[in-house]
DNA sequence: CTGTTAGCGCCTTCAG
DNA sequence: CTGAAGGCGCTAACAG
């Protein structure tokens, strides 16, 4: 009893071979009743557990998917890997998680790991990267099975899952605009984020559009930062009436700014963020938000992995899918202020 | 280029052994300089990453801890999932996560894939299960280190780390009590639930403690019958002037079915909830809340799960340690409503 | 229908 | 300081 039961003690026990235990345990036709029996009460007896180490390896077949977040505390990626470790499940395929803070050198590191895994496909969300200067683009990642999410890699042939962040920003701004704001200012964070950057061309669009002059403001993800960039928006002669998040860390902490100064949207100035979030609509009055489709993005990505698992490996060129993002009206537009009754 | 290299292929390219490449990789003493160089250069040409299925197999090593969570939408399980995974990378762990969707059959076939997968340890909420009825009570499960997080597993010999949630329960209910409510209804999800049950006794004894009367209202996680219980306690003649939330989705949930009677405590009734949440301090006012240390407690399990990996095996009887929880006092409560100027 | 042989890719052990 | 042999636990391919 001094370690784990192997196949052979197994075999020994029931008096067969290895191969005889082995096709038993993997349902192979072809064994007599008898011999079966015997084999299932030697691995009860000996609490048998097959090693899928040993049969990864003979196989060279992991049964194993690698998922890359920044961060798991953001409820949008950690939705994100719930419906990816959904899918997985359902495929009987287990989940290799790691996170990357944003940082490249660790995303590398931390998907290398993974690859010597043999893991056999990769869902990444990338960290910030130049174009064509991911670490993702290394050789060693060629041959593997990899769907970005979110974000892309430009430059790489990875199949891309993304959402329409100019196309929803756009509409969250003209939404703002239709309701007679002129002065609408954009906050966000760098521009050096894929998702970022997307959204601040739609806002920009959608000012120039309607002739209107863009004013944007980057922060860090510090909220002191935030709280700092809100003051001194609040406070310039010619204020903003209204206000673009870019996303919801973002919208939270310039709420935070705005709640220092006792300002309420649509009090004072509207607000619309990009990316809805669970207390949206507990707040008073409820945050108007272009929302991502969370859980269908990751349950999409997983099913577009595992399908590029099951070709014949032509990888050619990534697919490229956009998925649709939704406006939810709620008061801190103003849209609300004259309720039908 | 039919297929990634192997060691062997290292190695002839360089023109020696596999040992010597081996040693090379690993840092092991003793090899020329000049081997070492053309080893290197071979390793490079041919984008050579060392097979760690090959190595784990051989080293009886898996180098990957594994985690098992309820969900990972529910931000106070994200954030223990993120803190864990950090601890992991420090320790250049990989870390094998997987979803029990609060399903004890589940959770034992995702734990048993990661035994079997060889993780060297493992980090459990554990599922639903009557005392003694656990399926993580399998044998297979006596020889590798476990800790279980947020729950124990009765009957088991696995190092458990909880917080403290009678006492908390007991702080909440007792400041409400301090504030002159006499009716104070609790409201949580099914007492099966380890958390949810010491939580309500906390809330009991502090009622009873009192002299007063407890009224309990058991929720399913559906928001609808959160909804409904919220609406039939406000219409009783004797309805509570105070109430107190389990977790932060019954939390969540009440206060949605506040809002749908346009009721925002402290108003009209008064409340506190247990878990605090990322936007509690957006509301108006600030929710009240019992605050656990997430991350700190993924941190801290992590910690124990690597100390007790690194032992020489001698289980005994499982380490039980407990966190402390704190009162965030916001304006929910109603403590906050002569504001000092 | 069952068993034997061989090898997945790596590293420990022991020779040279 | 380097190499050859052997085996981690399992299964594909080929006997019998």
């Amino acid at each position: 009893m001094a370690r784990t039961a192997r196949m052979s003690d197994v075999a020994r026990l029931a008096g067969v071979s290895t191969m005889t235990v082995s096709r038993v345990l993997n349902r192979s036709a072809g064994v007599t009743a008898k011999l079966q029996q015997k084999v299932f009460a030697a691995v009860e007896q000996l609490h048998y557990q097959p090693n899928d180490l040993a049969r990864s390896l003979r196989e060279q077949r992991s049964h194993e998917i690698g998922i890359m977040v920044p961060y798991l505390f953001d409820p949008f990626f950690a939705i994100c890997a719930h419906s990816i470790s959904a899918v997985a499940k359902q495929h009987s395929y287990s989940v290799v998680l790691s996170t990357s803070d944003e940082d490249p050198k660790t995303e590398y590191e931390e998907v290398s790991r993974m690859l010597r895994r043999n893991v056999e496909g990769l869902i990444v969300i990338p960290s910030h990267a130049q174009a064509g200067d991911s670490l993702l683009l290394a050789p060693q990642f060629d041959r593997m099975p990899i769907v970005t999410l979110d974000r892309p890699v430009e430059g790489s042939g990875f199949d891309c899952l993304l959402v329409e962040n100019e196309q929803g920003s756009k509409l969250g701004t003209e939404h703002l605009i239709s309701m007679g704001h002129k002065r609408i200012a954009y906050i966000g964070l760098s521009d050096e984020l894929y998702t970022m950057c997307m959204r601040h061309r739609g806002y920009e669009n959608a000012m120039l559009g309607a002739g209107l002059r863009p004013a944007a403001s980057i922060c860090t993800s510090a909220l002191e930062d935030a709280l700092v960039k809100v003051r001194r928006l609040m406070s310039l002669k010619q204020r903003p009436t209204a206000l673009f998040c870019a996303n919801n860390l973002t919208t939270r902490h310039v709420l935070h700014g705005l709640q220092e100064l006792g300002i309420y949207p649509p009090e004072t100035i509207a607000l619309v963020g990009f990316d809805d979030f669970e207390t949206a609509d507990l707040l008073r009055p409820g945050i108007t938000v272009v929302r991502q489709p969370s859980e269908l993005l990751g349950r999409t990505a997983a099913n577009m992995l595992f399908k590029r698992m099951s070709e014949s490996r032509k990888p050619t060129a990534g697919k490229r899918i956009v998925l649709p993002v939704e406006l939810v009206v709620r008061g801190s537009c103003g849209a609300l202020r004259r309720k039908p009754s």
